[in-house]
DNA sequence: TTGGCCTTGTGACCATTGTCACTAGATTTT
DNA sequence: AAAATCTAGTGACAATGGTCACAAGGCCAA
């Protein structure tokens, strides 16, 4: 795979620059990523920076005794802004990344981010609008769980994850989505059942269709 | 006052170029904003970026129906990222920023950041490290607010604010602190009360010293 | 000094959410 | 096919936090 091709068609902000493109193009990998597999762990240092073509990486912030919460998806054309900023510094992160959807991504090598700051405007401003744009939703976050129930927090869960995927359904069982909430399967089961009732959504077995 | 001399004292990270500390006293100028003015409002453009020399601006998500809360404060050596990155794309912000403490600054012309960004990989740095910084102060408000109660939340705001001053005391009424926890001055009221009996704090008008 | 406003304290009540316990159907493994 | 495991539904109960109501003390302006 060429990856200044991929580079073109998902990264249309760093293609702008044939410079810039052709530097990724020398020291870019590419590279598969399964399902499940745990990218970013936290406490530990960066050695590469993904730029995501397809699939889907979820990024947590942990608990000490265990428990996590989901803070927001890397989708393709993205990258891991918190692994830019660790590694433009050399420190560790401090949240937990995780596949939920098999990857590719081109592999930065920690190394360059430097040349890449200093050298092309056009990767600066990637990083800032990447960075803008998990910023803006964290803050979401902050508003939706300062001022709106489970009910409201769970149906904005939904509609993101839905609409990453034309079919509006959300293929997880309700353990797994109280588990990227930070609530327990019961009170998900429940908020549910009375989402359907209200109309909102279809329930199966591990499916939930968004209406 | 002189520019470079402040900027100097208040911001190594930028003052370490003198090409950027030039460009800065040149395009810089002297500012003071007085407790409780505005000086940044949801839906609107941004015309400057402060450099915060001394005082204390906080940042603010505003709901809908006008209730709000305290994202984060912005401390000398600082500048509002949010501001910076809103100045950058033209687009609007969407927190609002209200000073807390009278405030002297270095303004920026939002239209030179474009090339601070270009020329000077220190500004650049600063600005993924401000950014950086906030960006984990909300993720821990969302821990924080995911798998703690109010009284750790509050805890964690009393200790915030305090370590601002040596004095360790908070002059706030109950009412003002809930404001900016989007909770109820009632419930604040409580809580506070119960961190007092448990030794935590010491409660006079307008007044909450830590312990 | 008096009246009004700001601030704090507190009891009662209710909605939301977490926990425990148990059931039962579906799916996978053996 | 039987057993084990995963998934979902639900009632009961408790803890947390928001709301209402009312009291009382402190501060400030007239």
């Amino acid at each position: 795979m060429h990856i200044s091709k991929v580079i073109r068609s998902n990264f249309p902000r760093l293609a702008s620059s044939s410079e810039l493109l052709q530097e990724i193009s020398e020291i870019g990998e590419v590279y598969k990523f399964e399902k499940d597999k745990t990218i970013l762990k936290e406490n530990s240092y960066v050695k590469v920076i993904p730029l995501l073509i397809n699939g889907l990486i979820k990024i947590y912030k942990e608990e000490e005794n265990g428990n996590e919460v989901l803070l927001y998806y890397i989708k393709p054309g993205e990258t891991c802004i918190v692994s830019v900023m660790a590694g433009e510094k050399g420190n560790k992160v401090n949240v937990k990344g995780v596949v939920e959807e098999d990857c590719t991504v081109v592999l930065i090598p920690q190394d360059r981010l430097y040349s890449l700051r200093k050298n092309y405007p056009q990767w600066n401003l990637f990083i800032y609008e990447q960075f803008n744009e998990k910023f803006d939703e964290v803050i979401d976050m902050v508003k939706v769980l300062t001022f709106s129930n489970k009910e409201k927090r769970l149906e904005d869960f939904l509609l993101k994850k839905a609409n990453l995927n034309p079919t509006k359904t959300v293929y997880k069982s309700h353990q797994e989505i109280a588990n990227e909430l930070g609530s327990s399967r019961e009170v998900i089961s429940r908020l549910l059942k009375k989402l359907e009732k209200e109309g909102k959504v279809e329930l199966a077995l591990r499916k939930i269709k968004i209406l």
